[in-house]
DNA sequence: CCTTTGACGCTTG
DNA sequence: ACAAGCGCCAAAG
């Protein structure tokens, strides 16, 4: 069936993301690519904007190809990340992570 | 069915 | 380094 296209991207999606350790931030491409559709980086981010509130998923390790919080500045959201990512190791400043690749594996 | 929106990405100036 | 424009695709109205 073809509906298993769709469920199988968001299934890999949502199992990347859970795959990634703690300390390290990987970009919404890179999640897209991973999933087999280096396009699909704004669906990927439209999931995560449809997470259940108690979804265990690690979605604050995901940010854009900038390496930056794709949240507005000030915003509560753009905060929670950032101090959810430093609590985690991962230097954030002015949103910006402050690593020099955005792979874990 | 067509239009709009969006937690993106890449290129150009 | 930063801003604007274009592309790309899925979900919602």
């Amino acid at each position: 069936m073809q509906t298993e296209t769709k469920e199988e991207f968001r299934v890999r999606v949502f199992t990347l993301i859970g795959a990634i350790p703690e300390g390290s931030v990987a970009t919404y491409g890179q999640i897209a690519g991973l999933a087999g559709a280096p396009k699909h980086a704004r669906a990927v981010g439209y999931l995560l904007k449809h997470l259940p509130a108690g979804s265990s998923l690690p979605w604050h390790r995901v940010i854009n190809s900038q390496g930056k919080i794709s949240f507005p500045p000030q915003s509560e959201k753009f905060r929670q990340q950032s101090e959810l990512l430093r609590s985690e190791g991962v230097q954030v400043q002015g949103g910006k992570i402050a690593l020099r690749q955005y792979q874990w594996c």
